[in-house]
DNA sequence: CTCACCCGTGCAACTAGTTGCACAAGCCCC
DNA sequence: GGGGCTTGTGCAACTAGTTGCACGGGTGAG
């Protein structure tokens, strides 16, 4: 249900269109909210609807919708943010594929497994370049910031567990 | 789509009732796959019907149901395995809330975080000691031993990104 | 100018998973 | 030996997310 909250988030930093929104989840929050055009416009109709965001009519084009968040959405945000988060398991196809190794082909799982390995190297390195480009100096962050910086720390963290694991196994 | 290969998997290991299964589920597999006992009954039943199980009854009651896996699912499995599997990210309302913290109460999400902090420390800690008590030697592991090993490694592994991640943010 | 293509929005149908509950069989205690 | 409790199976209703496609409004090449 953490859907219509990150999209709060995200508008709370600035309004956006669907399609904006779409292409801003390709970073940042995408690390660990990934989410389909129409996934998203479905949610933005229903939060509408429900009042915690309100629609303009956009510049560009006559069907463009730009949304941004009203004291409702504000309030909503607040209070899912002080609830607490039960704590959720990734879920790997490759670590069924990996538990049942034995009863398929040991050998091809391997080159896949060699594959994704290198997928998240590169990752990873695209991460930590985004880190260095943008938070030179983390130590002096603050406030917005400083959360953009801790979710970032969060997914290059986790690249480094795909690569140690993976490195692991081959 | 993976859980009816997990559950293939558990199957071809030992034959179970749904029941059994969704125990099962509450350890190895589960780090990587968790599903709830209705939804395991459900894919069960589907997956008689298309033939990948067969069902015959259990000794202590009536009602119970034993499957076990067919030549079809065997086969099943084993094509799934060998295909290639797209990384999957991690969903994680807590990064959202990480990343909204500016927009709700710093202090309280904090307190959270350190509560989840604690919990994969305890988790990461019970799953050192099924590795020293069950895997005392792993390098002499082949086959389905070592793939149960290298999983339970994953699970060590992710619950060591957790404590870093947030023991970074606290 | 206009036609072909692209882009943003969105509907429809489907699949996966969750929540809440029901029911029957065994068990256990008096 | 009967009444309440637990356990295993499963249905029903719902929510979240995916896949495939449609449509209308620009835009740019000829």
């Amino acid at each position: 249900m953490a859907l219509e909250h990150a999209l709060l988030v995200s508008l709370r930093e600035r309004p956006g269109t669907g399609i904006e929104l779409t292409r801003r989840f390709d970073r940042s929050i995408g690390f660990f909210w990934r989410a389909t055009h129409q996934q998203i416009y479905k949610v933005l109709r229903r939060m509408e609807a429900d009042g915690w965001v309100a629609a303009s009519a956009g510049d560009s084009r006559r069907t463009e919708r730009r949304y941004e968040v009203t004291a409702l959405g504000d309030e909503q945000l607040r209070a899912w943010i002080a609830t607490p988060t039960p704590p959720v398991a990734l879920r790997s196809d490759l670590a069924v594929k990996m538990r049942g190794a034995s009863y398929g082909d040991r050998r091809a799982l391997l080159a896949h497994v060699e594959e994704l390995r290198a997928e998240h190297r590169s990752r990873l390195a695209h991460f930590e370049q985004l880190e260095r480009e943008q938070f030179p100096d983390p130590g002096s962050l603050t406030g917005r910031g400083l959360d953009t910086w801790l979710v970032l720390r969060g997914g290059i963290i986790q690249e480094r567990f795909w690569v140690q694991w993976l490195t692991e196994y081959v």
